[in-house]
DNA sequence: GAGAGATATTTAACATGTTAAGTGAATTCG
DNA sequence: CGAATTCACTTAACATGTTAAATATCTCTC
């Protein structure tokens, strides 16, 4: 594979067809905070594959294990997953016996949540690497500059957060 | 690598209850960049979901808007988008004549895409909500901290990005 | 110039994201 | 009390993420 493909001319900014007036479409936000995490998360992938755990997976367990037992609607939004999302892994991680579930007694609809020993195991073998993938990075990046990244991004969610969208905002004028 | 192992005893809160030794969760760099992502995604969804656009879509519309043509390749690059995902999605914009194909002359197997007029029109409709909501999250934050945010963004995927995954620096020891 | 390998794209299969609807249990209120 | 409402969770349906395999085409070598 030689051959250079001859185009491309200047990546950057095109020949701009038919250009609707836009920003950039690569300096987004969005894709910036996108094209960050998946870089991020590329490094840790491999290893939790290797453990037959996904991301979301992950999170759970890491979730769960700070914490005796939660309800499921408490751990969606610390895992940060959508209730349908957690009911399928949920599902799955029972069976799997890395969770355990049962109903609380006060309230029926309430299903109380916790890690099984052998989560918990599977967590010892997996945490260590997770941990060394983490500090290296920390290491590149500087600790420093990540924890300004951590809080800026911080910072950014909080504006969001409050009050209404952004949407009603505009439409407001 | 660093064998320092902080055990964090005190992790914040929580009952702690079978404590595996780990940052604590919800302050891992890619929970702070997902949960900063998803606040800023909030506020553009609904008005791409008003024009039958999900997000991945709208990524594709804005990449094919600065250019005549592109294989499917290269637009997964600049979509960020992996094959298979890009690949369905194509499929459902061609059907919907929001984009068209046609194979390269020169290499049968590379297939050129390009924004239909159609295509163009409606990102007319929908950039200028875009746009304006786009404003209002930099007058929120800060347009100076949104670009040094950015920036650090930048500095972090690079950081990563280069030669070889983390995992395999720490293997080597 | 036929076959081995490389390349571009698609298909397959499974897991999750996302919104809407469903189910069963608790709470409210007339 | 009992119907209406709310609440916690699950299912459903569709779109995408993710990895592996399949297809078709091209390139290179012998």
């Amino acid at each position: 594979m030689a051959k250079k493909k001859p185009a491309d001319p200047a990546n950057g900014s095109a020949p701009a067809a038919r250009q609707v007036p836009m920003r950039e479409f690569s300096r987004s936000l969005p894709m910036s905070l996108l094209r960050a995490r998946e870089a991020v998360m590329r490094q840790f992938r491999p290893s939790l594959r290797q453990n037959g755990l996904t991301e979301q997976q992950w999170r759970i367990l890491r979730a769960l294990a700070a914490i005796d037992a939660v309800e499921v609607t408490e751990l969606a939004r610390t895992a940060f997953l959508l209730g349908p999302s957690l009911s399928r892994i949920l599902r799955d991680l029972e069976a799997r016996h890395l969770i355990e579930r049962k109903t609380a007694k006060e309230d029926q609809r309430r299903s109380m949540v916790s890690i099984s020993e052998k989560g918990v195991k599977l967590m010892a073998v997996v945490a260590p690497t997770s941990e060394a993938i983490y500090a290296e990075i920390t290491r590149r990046f500087g600790a420093r500059k990540l924890t300004e990244l951590q809080e800026m991004l911080g910072e950014l969610e909080q504006c969001l957060s409050g009050l209404g969208s952004v949407d009603e905002a505009i439409a407001e004028e």
